[in-house]
DNA sequence: TTCAATACATAGACATGCGAGGCATGAATG
DNA sequence: CATTCATGCCTCGCATGTCTATGTATTGAA
């Protein structure tokens, strides 16, 4: 398991909240907007993403619904209200564990 | 497990070889320095603080040598060369990581 | 005497990312 | 016509991590 892996672990549903926030996505279209918005860092493995939208249908963060384009079956996602409610927490945990690690590490971004 | 405790996970280390930095520490010594430098946000716990030292120390990140203080035994670690080297290609990642995730939240921190 | 704080350590429960594999379609290449 | 690449979904098993609970032990305060 390298570094950048155990990394993403704890931000990977956020991420995956916020792309679907902006508009409803399906897995494949996911990998490559995180792929853009991250610049190249995060190219998300199936092996991480399906079973993370899985857990957060499950968890009833997102609802799904399948569409047929050109001949290929999609499964898109979007957020359901729990989801954006959800995502709205994640954001700020996010920005208070980061800027907790900041605080040890000495790394002051003003 | 919590979403804190997932986000931790790749950050942890780090935050050990970061303190220990500055100048050599013992677990329980850790603890409150962490916790200080977080603002109170980090209270390591012992099931994970351990292991992160025991794995660091394995991979020779770490050294340690037992002292003694008022009949209490303590364990400290210090940093070897590798691990200061480790420590600067880690805080190199984590700043790569997460301005990967501010920029997949669209947070921007100019 | 009892409790909290200090101090180290580990076993087991539980969770997660990833590599590898499977299955399928359409478009481009040779 | 065959092959390869890009698109598209899914799951199993492995490696690895944190936490709770537990064990051991000392010091000092209530």
């Amino acid at each position: 398991m390298t570094l950048d892996t155990r990394l993403i672990t704890g931000a990977l549903e956020t991420l995956l909240l916020e792309v679907l926030s902006i508009s409803p996505s399906y897995g494949y279209e996911i990998t490559q907007t995180v792929l853009e918005r991250s610049a190249g860092r995060f190219d998300l493995k199936e092996g991480s993403l399906y079973p993370a939208l899985h857990r957060l249908e499950r968890d009833a963060l997102l609802a799904s619904f399948w569409e047929e384009h050109d001949g290929r079956r999609r499964k898109y996602y979007k957020l359901t209200t729990a989801g954006s409610k959800s995502l709205k927490e994640r954001r700020a945990e996010w920005q208070a564990f980061s800027a907790g690690v900041n605080g040890v590490l000495g790394i002051d971004l003003r």
